[in-house]
DNA sequence: TTCCGTGCAAATGATTTGCAGGACT
DNA sequence: AGTCCTGCAAATCATTTGCACGGAA
Protein backbone atom coordinates (compact mmCIF):
# COMPACT_ATOMS: atom_id res chain seq x y z
CA UNK A 1 0.00 0.00 0.00
CA UNK A 2 1.38 3.43 -1.05
CA UNK A 3 1.76 5.68 1.99
CA UNK A 4 1.29 9.71 1.66
CA UNK A 5 4.56 10.06 1.59
CA UNK A 6 5.50 7.51 -1.12
CA UNK A 7 2.62 9.77 -2.95
CA UNK A 8 4.28 12.81 -2.03
CA UNK A 9 8.06 11.88 -3.38
CA UNK A 10 6.54 10.34 -6.74
CA UNK A 11 4.74 13.60 -7.13
CA UNK A 12 8.32 15.63 -6.83
CA UNK A 13 9.72 13.34 -9.42
CA UNK A 14 6.26 14.10 -11.61
CA UNK A 15 7.46 17.98 -11.18
CA UNK A 16 10.74 17.47 -12.26
CA UNK A 17 10.02 15.45 -15.04
CA UNK A 18 7.62 17.78 -16.26
CA UNK A 19 10.19 20.53 -15.93
CA UNK A 20 12.76 18.52 -17.82
CA UNK A 21 9.99 18.20 -20.54
CA UNK A 22 9.48 21.56 -21.06
CA UNK A 23 5.61 21.36 -19.67
CA UNK A 24 3.53 23.23 -16.81
CA UNK A 25 2.81 22.26 -12.94
CA UNK A 26 -0.62 23.24 -13.49
CA UNK A 27 -3.83 22.75 -11.05
CA UNK A 28 -5.48 20.22 -13.22
CA UNK A 29 -2.16 18.08 -13.93
CA UNK A 30 -1.42 18.58 -9.51
CA UNK A 31 -5.15 17.13 -8.60
CA UNK A 32 -5.21 14.41 -10.68
CA UNK A 33 -1.67 13.41 -10.34
CA UNK A 34 -1.56 13.38 -6.22
CA UNK A 35 -4.77 11.07 -6.70
CA UNK A 36 -3.52 8.62 -9.19
CA UNK A 37 0.09 8.62 -7.36
CA UNK A 38 -1.86 7.81 -3.85
CA UNK A 39 -3.99 5.59 -5.32
CA UNK A 40 -3.25 2.34 -3.03
CA UNK A 41 -5.23 -0.17 -6.16
CA UNK A 42 -5.84 -0.33 -9.88
CA UNK A 43 -8.05 2.28 -10.90
CA UNK A 44 -9.00 2.92 -14.52
CA UNK A 45 -8.94 5.66 -16.57
CA UNK A 46 -13.08 6.69 -15.31
CA UNK A 47 -12.39 6.09 -11.79
CA UNK A 48 -9.27 9.08 -11.71
CA UNK A 49 -11.65 11.08 -13.69
CA UNK A 50 -14.69 11.13 -11.29
CA UNK A 51 -12.03 11.02 -7.99
CA UNK A 52 -10.73 14.04 -9.83
CA UNK A 53 -14.20 15.89 -10.34
CA UNK A 54 -14.88 15.84 -6.74
CA UNK A 55 -12.12 17.75 -6.05
CA UNK A 56 -12.50 20.19 -9.03
CA UNK A 57 -15.41 20.17 -11.21
CA UNK A 58 -13.92 21.63 -14.33
CA UNK A 59 -11.63 19.32 -15.04
CA UNK A 60 -12.88 17.53 -17.93
CA UNK A 61 -12.07 13.88 -19.06
CA UNK A 62 -10.08 14.79 -21.81
CA UNK A 63 -7.59 16.08 -19.33
CA UNK A 64 -7.24 13.17 -17.47
CA UNK A 65 -6.33 10.98 -20.44
CA UNK A 66 -3.83 13.14 -21.24
CA UNK A 67 -2.28 13.59 -17.48
CA UNK A 68 -2.62 9.68 -17.22
CA UNK A 69 -0.53 9.08 -20.29
CA UNK A 70 2.28 11.71 -19.03
CA UNK A 71 2.64 9.70 -15.53
CA UNK A 72 2.89 6.30 -17.80
CA UNK A 73 5.56 8.12 -19.84
CA UNK A 74 7.22 9.12 -16.75
CA UNK A 75 7.45 5.59 -15.61
CA UNK A 76 5.90 6.63 -11.98
CA UNK A 77 2.64 4.96 -13.13
CA UNK A 78 2.07 1.52 -15.47
CA UNK A 79 -0.49 0.77 -17.75
CA UNK A 80 -1.95 -2.35 -17.53
CA UNK A 81 -3.84 -4.45 -19.68
CA UNK A 82 -6.10 -6.79 -17.49
CA UNK A 83 -9.31 -6.59 -19.18
CA UNK A 84 -10.30 -5.77 -22.79
CA UNK A 85 -12.61 -3.21 -22.58
CA UNK A 86 -10.92 -0.95 -20.45
CA UNK A 87 -7.55 0.09 -19.55
CA UNK A 88 -6.06 -0.10 -15.61
CA UNK A 89 -3.62 2.24 -14.16
CA UNK A 90 -1.28 1.67 -10.67
CA UNK A 91 1.33 3.84 -9.59
CA UNK A 92 4.60 1.82 -10.08
CA UNK A 93 6.81 3.01 -6.37
CA UNK A 94 6.95 1.51 -3.44
CA UNK A 95 4.78 -1.35 -4.67
CA UNK A 96 6.54 -4.70 -4.51
CA UNK A 97 6.12 -7.43 -7.56
CA UNK A 98 3.08 -9.27 -7.84
CA UNK A 99 0.60 -10.88 -10.50
CA UNK A 100 -3.27 -10.92 -11.05
CA UNK A 101 -6.29 -12.99 -10.57
CA UNK A 102 -8.69 -11.33 -12.36
CA UNK A 103 -12.64 -11.99 -12.16
CA UNK A 104 -14.51 -12.51 -15.39
CA UNK A 105 -18.12 -11.43 -13.74
CA UNK A 106 -17.36 -8.58 -11.53
CA UNK A 107 -13.88 -7.39 -12.94
CA UNK A 108 -12.44 -7.34 -9.15
CA UNK A 109 -8.70 -7.94 -9.08
CA UNK A 110 -6.84 -9.84 -6.76
CA UNK A 111 -2.87 -9.77 -6.44
CA UNK A 112 -0.65 -12.82 -5.52
CA UNK A 113 2.73 -13.36 -5.27
CA UNK A 114 4.38 -16.82 -5.31
CA UNK A 115 8.30 -17.25 -5.02
CA UNK A 116 8.21 -20.93 -5.95
CA UNK A 117 6.31 -20.12 -9.03
CA UNK A 118 8.68 -16.99 -9.71
CA UNK A 119 11.66 -19.51 -9.21
CA UNK A 120 10.16 -22.40 -11.62
CA UNK A 121 9.82 -20.02 -14.34
CA UNK A 122 13.25 -18.79 -14.33
CA UNK A 123 14.28 -22.50 -14.44
CA UNK A 124 12.17 -22.99 -17.20
CA UNK A 125 13.55 -20.11 -19.40
CA UNK A 126 16.95 -21.54 -18.09
CA UNK A 127 16.11 -25.06 -20.06
CA UNK A 128 15.37 -23.45 -23.17
CA UNK A 129 18.27 -21.06 -22.63
CA UNK A 130 15.87 -18.24 -22.55
CA UNK A 131 16.67 -15.15 -20.83
CA UNK A 132 13.66 -13.29 -18.94
CA UNK A 133 13.30 -9.62 -18.82
CA UNK A 134 9.81 -9.51 -17.42
CA UNK A 135 6.47 -11.73 -17.79
CA UNK A 136 2.72 -12.00 -17.29
CA UNK A 137 0.94 -14.42 -14.96
CA UNK A 138 -2.56 -13.58 -15.03
CA UNK A 139 -5.52 -15.96 -14.13
CA UNK A 140 -9.20 -14.87 -14.97
CA UNK A 141 -11.81 -17.14 -13.25
CA UNK A 142 -14.42 -16.56 -10.80
CA UNK A 143 -13.56 -14.81 -7.53
CA UNK A 144 -15.17 -16.31 -4.00
CA UNK A 145 -17.86 -13.76 -3.88
CA UNK A 146 -18.84 -14.07 -7.61
CA UNK A 147 -18.44 -18.49 -7.62
CA UNK A 148 -21.09 -18.52 -4.42
CA UNK A 149 -23.63 -16.28 -6.32
CA UNK A 150 -23.45 -18.79 -9.48
CA UNK A 151 -23.47 -21.73 -6.59
CA UNK A 152 -26.72 -20.15 -5.42
CA UNK A 153 -27.92 -19.37 -8.48
CA UNK A 154 -27.43 -23.19 -9.89
CA UNK B 1 -2.28 -28.29 -34.31
CA UNK B 2 -5.55 -28.94 -35.25
CA UNK B 3 -6.05 -31.75 -38.03
CA UNK B 4 -8.90 -31.78 -40.59
CA UNK B 5 -10.68 -35.13 -38.59
CA UNK B 6 -10.68 -32.75 -35.50
CA UNK B 7 -12.12 -29.83 -37.61
CA UNK B 8 -14.57 -32.31 -39.03
CA UNK B 9 -15.88 -33.62 -35.47
CA UNK B 10 -16.11 -30.12 -33.90
CA UNK B 11 -18.29 -29.07 -36.99
CA UNK B 12 -20.45 -32.22 -36.18
CA UNK B 13 -20.33 -31.05 -32.22
CA UNK B 14 -21.41 -27.62 -33.78
CA UNK B 15 -24.09 -28.79 -36.06
CA UNK B 16 -25.73 -31.01 -33.27
CA UNK B 17 -25.49 -28.15 -30.67
CA UNK B 18 -27.66 -25.79 -33.43
CA UNK B 19 -30.52 -29.03 -33.40
CA UNK B 20 -30.49 -28.76 -29.89
CA UNK B 21 -31.08 -25.29 -29.63
CA UNK B 22 -33.65 -24.99 -32.41
CA UNK B 23 -31.56 -23.54 -34.65
CA UNK B 24 -30.48 -23.78 -38.32
CA UNK B 25 -27.58 -25.58 -39.97
CA UNK B 26 -27.33 -22.77 -42.97
CA UNK B 27 -24.23 -21.99 -45.30
CA UNK B 28 -23.24 -19.23 -43.30
CA UNK B 29 -22.78 -20.19 -40.40
CA UNK B 30 -21.27 -24.01 -41.58
CA UNK B 31 -18.47 -21.81 -43.96
CA UNK B 32 -17.45 -19.53 -40.75
CA UNK B 33 -17.54 -22.32 -38.36
CA UNK B 34 -15.15 -24.70 -40.64
CA UNK B 35 -12.84 -21.46 -41.05
CA UNK B 36 -12.86 -21.29 -36.92
CA UNK B 37 -12.62 -24.78 -35.94
CA UNK B 38 -9.90 -25.41 -38.13
CA UNK B 39 -7.94 -22.62 -37.07
CA UNK B 40 -4.19 -23.91 -35.91
CA UNK B 41 -4.09 -20.65 -33.66
CA UNK B 42 -5.70 -17.96 -32.00
CA UNK B 43 -7.55 -15.78 -34.13
CA UNK B 44 -9.58 -12.12 -33.90
CA UNK B 45 -13.29 -11.94 -35.14
CA UNK B 46 -11.71 -9.83 -37.81
CA UNK B 47 -9.54 -12.60 -39.53
CA UNK B 48 -12.28 -14.61 -40.00
CA UNK B 49 -14.33 -12.16 -41.33
CA UNK B 50 -11.94 -11.82 -43.77
CA UNK B 51 -11.06 -15.69 -44.11
CA UNK B 52 -15.25 -16.17 -44.99
CA UNK B 53 -15.46 -13.31 -47.46
CA UNK B 54 -12.59 -15.21 -48.90
CA UNK B 55 -15.31 -18.32 -49.48
CA UNK B 56 -18.24 -16.12 -49.73
CA UNK B 57 -18.44 -12.66 -50.73
CA UNK B 58 -21.69 -12.21 -49.19
CA UNK B 59 -21.25 -12.59 -45.71
CA UNK B 60 -21.44 -9.81 -43.47
CA UNK B 61 -19.18 -8.96 -40.91
CA UNK B 62 -22.44 -9.47 -38.01
CA UNK B 63 -22.85 -12.42 -39.16
CA UNK B 64 -19.55 -13.73 -38.39
CA UNK B 65 -19.87 -12.06 -35.10
CA UNK B 66 -22.86 -13.61 -34.16
CA UNK B 67 -22.08 -17.00 -35.26
CA UNK B 68 -18.67 -16.93 -32.80
CA UNK B 69 -21.45 -16.05 -30.32
CA UNK B 70 -22.83 -19.36 -31.16
CA UNK B 71 -19.19 -21.26 -31.39
CA UNK B 72 -18.73 -20.05 -27.39
CA UNK B 73 -21.52 -20.97 -26.04
CA UNK B 74 -21.40 -24.23 -27.90
CA UNK B 75 -18.03 -24.69 -26.08
CA UNK B 76 -16.02 -25.57 -29.23
CA UNK B 77 -13.87 -22.41 -29.30
CA UNK B 78 -13.20 -20.31 -26.44
CA UNK B 79 -12.91 -16.31 -26.16
CA UNK B 80 -9.58 -14.58 -24.82
CA UNK B 81 -8.49 -11.43 -23.15
CA UNK B 82 -5.10 -11.76 -25.02
CA UNK B 83 -4.82 -7.92 -25.44
CA UNK B 84 -7.17 -4.98 -24.89
CA UNK B 85 -8.46 -3.56 -27.86
CA UNK B 86 -9.74 -7.10 -29.27
CA UNK B 87 -11.32 -10.59 -28.79
CA UNK B 88 -9.55 -13.17 -29.72
CA UNK B 89 -10.35 -16.74 -30.08
CA UNK B 90 -9.36 -20.25 -30.30
CA UNK B 91 -10.80 -23.43 -31.34
CA UNK B 92 -10.87 -25.56 -28.00
CA UNK B 93 -10.30 -29.60 -29.27
CA UNK B 94 -7.02 -30.94 -30.46
CA UNK B 95 -4.55 -28.38 -28.80
CA UNK B 96 -2.79 -29.02 -26.16
CA UNK B 97 -2.57 -26.53 -22.98
CA UNK B 98 1.01 -24.23 -23.48
CA UNK B 99 2.39 -20.83 -22.53
CA UNK B 100 4.61 -18.35 -24.48
CA UNK B 101 7.89 -16.97 -24.23
CA UNK B 102 8.40 -14.51 -26.49
CA UNK B 103 11.70 -12.83 -27.16
CA UNK B 104 11.60 -8.98 -27.85
CA UNK B 105 14.90 -9.35 -30.07
CA UNK B 106 13.66 -11.47 -32.80
CA UNK B 107 10.04 -11.36 -31.59
CA UNK B 108 10.26 -15.50 -32.01
CA UNK B 109 7.68 -17.42 -29.74
CA UNK B 110 8.51 -20.95 -28.07
CA UNK B 111 5.88 -22.69 -26.22
CA UNK B 112 6.31 -24.37 -22.81
CA UNK B 113 4.27 -25.89 -20.36
CA UNK B 114 5.20 -26.76 -16.25
CA UNK B 115 2.72 -29.13 -14.54
CA UNK B 116 4.46 -27.91 -11.66
CA UNK B 117 3.73 -24.21 -11.96
CA UNK B 118 0.12 -25.31 -13.37
CA UNK B 119 -0.72 -27.15 -10.09
CA UNK B 120 0.54 -24.53 -7.99
CA UNK B 121 -1.41 -21.58 -9.59
CA UNK B 122 -4.16 -23.72 -8.93
CA UNK B 123 -2.61 -23.71 -5.09
CA UNK B 124 -2.71 -20.04 -5.02
CA UNK B 125 -6.30 -19.97 -6.47
CA UNK B 126 -7.90 -22.34 -4.19
CA UNK B 127 -6.04 -20.09 -1.13
CA UNK B 128 -8.16 -16.83 -2.51
CA UNK B 129 -11.62 -18.89 -2.97
CA UNK B 130 -10.78 -17.93 -6.87
CA UNK B 131 -11.99 -20.39 -9.56
CA UNK B 132 -9.78 -20.37 -12.61
CA UNK B 133 -11.37 -20.41 -15.83
CA UNK B 134 -8.31 -19.58 -18.10
CA UNK B 135 -4.56 -18.30 -17.62
CA UNK B 136 -2.16 -16.31 -19.35
CA UNK B 137 1.58 -16.74 -18.52
CA UNK B 138 4.08 -15.02 -20.79
CA UNK B 139 7.35 -14.18 -20.04
CA UNK B 140 9.21 -11.97 -22.42
CA UNK B 141 13.20 -11.72 -22.73
CA UNK B 142 15.88 -12.81 -24.94
CA UNK B 143 16.03 -16.38 -26.64
CA UNK B 144 18.94 -18.15 -26.92
CA UNK B 145 20.26 -17.05 -30.47
CA UNK B 146 19.47 -13.75 -29.63
CA UNK B 147 21.13 -13.89 -26.03
CA UNK B 148 24.31 -14.95 -27.75
CA UNK B 149 24.51 -12.21 -30.60
CA UNK B 150 24.34 -9.88 -27.32
CA UNK B 151 27.02 -11.67 -25.34
CA UNK B 152 29.48 -11.12 -28.44
CA UNK B 153 28.65 -7.89 -29.03
CA UNK B 154 29.10 -6.93 -25.61
C1' DT C 1 3.79 36.13 -30.69
C1' DT C 2 4.59 31.63 -29.89
C1' DC C 3 4.00 27.59 -27.20
C1' DC C 4 1.44 25.02 -23.91
C1' DG C 5 -2.94 23.48 -21.49
C1' DT C 6 -7.59 22.85 -21.57
C1' DG C 7 -12.46 21.54 -22.49
C1' DC C 8 -15.75 20.60 -25.90
C1' DA C 9 -17.20 18.14 -29.74
C1' DA C 10 -16.31 14.95 -33.06
C1' DA C 11 -13.60 10.88 -34.70
C1' DT C 12 -12.12 6.17 -33.96
C1' DG C 13 -12.47 1.15 -33.88
C1' DA C 14 -14.23 -3.17 -32.16
C1' DT C 15 -18.44 -4.91 -30.99
C1' DT C 16 -23.56 -4.92 -30.41
C1' DT C 17 -28.31 -3.86 -31.47
C1' DG C 18 -32.54 -2.28 -34.24
C1' DC C 19 -34.76 -3.19 -38.15
C1' DA C 20 -36.75 -5.00 -42.46
C1' DG C 21 -36.61 -8.29 -46.14
C1' DG C 22 -36.26 -13.38 -47.00
C1' DA C 23 -36.62 -18.14 -46.12
C1' DC C 24 -38.31 -22.12 -44.03
C1' DT C 25 -42.16 -24.46 -41.18
C1' DA D 1 -48.88 -16.75 -39.20
C1' DG D 2 -44.66 -17.44 -36.92
C1' DT D 3 -40.08 -18.31 -36.21
C1' DC D 4 -35.27 -17.92 -37.55
C1' DC D 5 -31.33 -15.78 -40.47
C1' DT D 6 -29.08 -12.17 -42.40
C1' DG D 7 -27.04 -7.74 -43.84
C1' DC D 8 -27.18 -2.91 -43.41
C1' DA D 9 -27.11 1.06 -40.72
C1' DA D 10 -27.02 2.99 -36.42
C1' DA D 11 -25.82 2.72 -31.50
C1' DT D 12 -22.26 1.84 -27.91
C1' DC D 13 -18.31 2.65 -25.09
C1' DA D 14 -13.55 3.67 -23.86
C1' DT D 15 -10.21 6.27 -25.77
C1' DT D 16 -8.08 9.66 -28.98
C1' DT D 17 -7.86 13.68 -31.90
C1' DG D 18 -9.17 18.36 -33.98
C1' DC D 19 -10.01 22.80 -32.77
C1' DA D 20 -10.21 27.27 -30.67
C1' DC D 21 -9.75 29.89 -26.70
C1' DG D 22 -7.06 31.47 -22.74
C1' DG D 23 -2.80 32.01 -20.38
C1' DA D 24 2.25 32.09 -19.52
C1' DA D 25 7.01 33.06 -21.26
Amino acid sequence: MLTTTDARLAMDRFRQYLEREGLSWTGPRRTIALLALSARDHFTAQELYEWSRRRDASIGRVTVYRTLALLVSSGLVAERDFVRDRKHYEPISGRPHHEHMICVSCKRIIEFINDEIERLQEIVAKEHGFEIVHHIHKLFGYCSRCRKARARRA
